[in-house]
DNA sequence: ATTGGAATGTCAACAACGCTGACTTAAAGT
DNA sequence: ACTTTAAGTCAGCGTTGTTGACATTCCAAT
C-alpha cells in the first residue's frame, strides 16, 4: 500500500519522498530533534524549580509584552489552572509583573521584570545558539524548507497563532 | 548584536537567515509544530490510560523487534524506572512480549504482540497521515531541508541513534 | 569457586505539568 | 438587574519524568 501511493507520478514528479519509510524517518527526526531543541533550556531550568512550562510562558510574554492571560492561554494551549500555577510562581519570584488592565479592569496584562528579562535572555540565548548552529550547517534553502514543513504540520489554529506572532514583529 | 552577525557576508552569501528574529521564528515553529505532531496519537491514546511514553515505546519496539531494554533506554533517553513502568503496563495488557535472551539471559528482548501491532498501526497511521499531508503540500526539496535542519539540531549521540535506525531499515 | 560488575527488576517517594470540576470575585455588556 | 466574561483559586487526579535503595540473575575474571 505504501509503495502503491509512492510509485504514482504526478506531473512527472517522483513521489518517492512520500513512502512510509520516508515519513517514519521524519517522525523519528522530529522526536530526536525536539529533545535537542529543549535540552539546553531544560539544563538551565533544572534546579531552579522551574520547567518547560515556565520557559514557554516567559518566552511568549517576552515576545508580546502586555499580553493578557487569556491570550497566553490560547497560544500555549493549556488550561487556565495549569497556566495559573506557573504564572503565580513567576509573579511570586519577581520575574513577571501582572498589571490590571486600564480599559478592561478584569484583564491582567503580563510583563517581564528585569529579572524575568535576564532569565529569558539566558534561556533564549542557549536555544538560539543551537538553532543558529544548525541553520549555519545546512544553509538558507534547507532552513526555508524546514519552516515550510513545520508550518504545514501545525493545526490550522496554531498556524494562525504562528503567523500572527510573526506579523506583530514585522 | 543580532544585526552585527546577520549583516556579515560570507563568500557573497547573505546571512540574513541567521538573524535572531529568524531563529525565534524557527523556535516558535518547532513549538507549534510539535504540538500538531503529537496531537493525533495523543487523541487516540487518551482514555486508554496510555500516554506518549507508551506510544514511543511501541514505536521503537515495532521498528526494532527483539531490541533489549537497555537499547530502548538509550534511544528514549529516560531512566529505566520510568521505562519499566511503561513496559510493565504494556506487557500486562498483552501489547508487548518480553522474552528472556538466549545468549545472555539477563537481557529481555521486546516484541509487539498482535494487539500491540494493531495499536502501533493505528497510532502511526494517524501520525503519518499528518506528515504525508505536510510533505505533499511543500514538496521534496522542502522535505530534504526539513530533515537536514532536524538532524543538525540533534545532540551528537541522538544523531548516531537516528542514523543507526535508518541503516537498520536500509 | 568465589568475587565483581553488568543487566534487569522493584519499591518508595517526589516533582513538573497536564487535566477536570466547582466556586468566587469583579467588571463589562445588554 | 441580569448575563457573560476574565481571572483566580482549591481540590483532586493521571502521566511521566526524576532519585535512591535494594534484590536477582548471570557473565567473566581472578
Amino acid at each position: 500500500m505504501a509503495d502503491a501511493s509512492a510509485s504514482q507520478v504526478l506531473g512527472g514528479e517522483s513521489l518517492l519522498y512520500l513512502t512510509d519509510e520516508q515519513l517514519r524517518q521524519g517522525i523519528e527526526a522530529m522526536f530526536f530533534a525536539y529533545r535537542g531543541f529543549t535540552a539546553d533550556p531544560d539544563r538551565i531550568l533544572q534546579g531552579l524549580s522551574y520547567g518547560r512550562a515556565h520557559h514557554r510562558a516567559i518566552h511568549f510574554i517576552h515576545c508580546a509584552p502586555g499580553t493578557t492571560v487569556n491570550n497566553l492561554l490560547n497560544i500555549l494551549g493549556v488550561t487556565k489552572q495549569s497556566l495559573n500555577r506557573v504564572l503565580r510562581t513567576l509573579v511570586e519570584d519577581g520575574l513577571v509583573e501582572s498589571r490590571i488592565g486600564r480599559a478592561d479592569k478584569r484583564e491582567r496584562h503580563l510583563y517581564l521584570t528585569e529579572a524575568g528579562d535576564a532569565l529569558e535572555k539566558q534561556l533564549s540565548d542557549a536555544q538560539r545558539a543551537r538553532m543558529r548552529s544548525a541553520y549555519r550547517q545546512v544553509g538558507p534553502e534547507a532552513v526555508a524548507g524546514f519552516k515550510q514543513v513545520l508550518e504545514a504540520m501545525m493545526d490550522p489554529e496554531m498556524q494562525r497563532q504562528y503567523q500572527r506572532l510573526r506579523e506583530n514583529r514585522g
